[in-house]
RNA sequence: GGCGACAUAGCCAAGUGGUAAGGCACGAGUCUGCAAAACUCUGAUCCCCGGUUCAAAUCCGGGUGUCGCCUCCA
């Protein structure tokens, strides 16, 4: 497997700190709001790549975390009158509602800030006690000045990025790009918790290093996020892990591109952003999740109601050979045809070519281009008359893809129809024998209305549930 | 000002040295009572200019355009 790493600029092959593992640690979302399509990418990407290391027989960790203090946070909370915590906790539970929706797994494990209070503050007290932090009425700093690699994930030094950054009036920090481990509070009311620096709380930085350090270890394989996050963020990560620990934080940096809305970035700060609980009203989730996939996760992605429709003929085109397969198991002969091994051995193939473009930095888009050759070979096969064990096959072989991809939940779809459907059907099927085609088409519109698509096809009816 | 990414058919999107994957849409046809699905056929020389090479979308140089980071943000 060879993936980009930020940090050198280049396509390296993957080589784990441990043979066999992937620990994996992904910045997961601050919890004040829905998470918007923007937000779902990495949570997509990171999980399809968990799902294909798990694949490839990797023993896999994936911690992601939620961000529970913060600002925004204790923002909203003020406004809606409500404590912080209601707030985050309200949005967690929200969280998992739409990632399940987009069929994102739940990480090994999600630690909140909350929760790692301690062991925040024991990792600041570190960097003070080095020498790379320091205390000013009750905020403490990271010196970025004493970290001589400051700059390399981001490709800056660390002079340019000091003619850019901003000096706010009035700032106590000794340098500009210094930044917050540790904020006192400012007033009564605020979240906070007791520290040898007095009443406050954990700048946004220092969580990460300190929950990937707890549950993944001083050295993580990949450290993953969207490209936003690359710098400050990862950056200050970096300085901050890698000055405790003494050893080199993330072997492998790897960053998602962003989603666009008429070609500009979206993002909550300006306010053009779609949230997939509104999206879902639309569009499944696993449609949500095969739009962000059919790009290579680098390259920015637009939204618009055309790609997404565009999205869904697609992902329709995937999901209607798989109904029929099921429906062919179900209904299909049992009567091989002649050339049958050859072309069920024929979509091994395309399982090659699928791993082939995973193993080259997620190429999900080739990857599901090798789906879709998969999905053709299958119709063909299928409309030359293949038997149920080729259907039985067919199935397994592409079902064994798309899980990778997470891109087809598997439903514990409730079969039955309930007798009056069951009835509507039978009573269609009558007209029909007796060419009494405008009773057959107005049942046929009748069970459409109620969600349920007929195909009338050569093994028998084919319902499909919508 | 510093750093970086991208520019491939109507749309989306792979490909990074040997004469352009795949999907969507459009059109023509096959199948079907009709429909749906499916199948067949049909489309680009890869932003511009110059260079390297037997050979470039693919490498190098120069343009143009778009976007991003440097400030909270996936």
């Amino acid at each position: 497997m060879r993936v980009y790493n930020t940090l050198t600029n280049r396509k390296e092959e993957f080589v784990p700190v441990e043979e066999g593992k992937v620990k994996i640690y992904a910045c997961g979302p601050t919890v004040y709001n829905f998470f918007h399509i923007g937000n779902a990418r990495p949570f997509v990407v990171f999980d399809t790549l968990r799902r294909y290391f798990k694949y490839r027989g990797y023993d896999v960790k994936f911690v992601q975390n939620f961000t529970d203090v913060d600002d925004k946070i204790i923002n909203k909370a003020k406004e809606e009158g409500v404590s912080a915590q209601e707030v985050s906790e309200k949005y967690i539970e929200e969280y998992f509602d739409d990632a399940s929706a987009l069929n994102v797994l739940k990480a090994d494990i999600h630690p909140k800030v909350s929760e790692h209070i301690d062991e925040i503050i024991e990792f600041v007290q570190t960097l003070i006690d080095k020498g790379y932090a320091y205390e000013v009425d009750g905020d403490v700093y990271y010196s970025t000045r004493k970290f001589p690699d400051y700059g390399k994930l981001s490709g800056q030094n660390i002079e340019d990025l000091e003619s850019g950054a901003r000096i706010a009036v009035g700032d106590v920090k000794q340098d500009p790009l210094d930044f917050v481990l540790w904020k006192a509070r400012k007033e009564e009311s605020e979240i906070a918790w007791d520290s040898p620096w007095g009443m406050g709380r954990p700048g946004w930085h220092i969580e990460c290093s300190t929950m990937a350090r707890k549950h993944l270890g001083d050295t993580i394989d990949i450290h993953g996020g969207g490209q936003d996050l690359q710098f400050p963020h990862h950056e200050n990560e970096i300085a901050q892990s890698e000055a405790c620990n003494g050893v080199p934080f993330a072997r492998y940096w790897m960053h998602n591109g962003y989603i666009t809305i008429d070609g500009k970035k979206m993002s909550k700060s300006l306010n053009n952003f779609f949230t997939v609980r509104d999206i879902r009203k639309e569009y499944s989730g696993d449609v949500i999740r095969f739009f962000l996939l059919s790009g290579h996760y680098r390259s920015p992605i637009n939204f618009s109601d055309t790609l997404m429709e565009q999205a869904k003929q697609g992902y329709d085109r995937i999901a209607n050979a798989i109904k029929t397969l099921e429906f062919l198991i179900a209904n299909g002969s049992d009567e091989k045809m002649d050339n049958e091994d050859k072309l069920v051995g024929d979509l091994d193939g395309f399982k090659d070519k699928f791993i082939e473009s995973m193993d080259d930095d997620l190429n999900t888009a080739d990857a599901i281009a090798a789906i879709f050759d998969m999905v053709s070979a299958i119709n063909l096969a299928v409309k030359d008359g293949a038997s149920k064990s080729y259907a039985n096959e067919a199935l397994s072989k592409i079902e064994e893809l798309t899980d990778v991809l997470g891109i087809f939940k598997k439903e514990d779809e409730d079969g039955s129809l309930g007798d009056e459907v069951q009835e509507l059907i039978e009573r269609r099927q009558t007209a029909r024998k007796e060419k009494n085609w405008a009773e057959a088409d107005k049942i046929r519109n009748e069970l459409a209305a109620m969600g349920i698509t007929l195909k009338d096809t050569p093994q028998g009816v084919q319902i499909i549930h919508n």
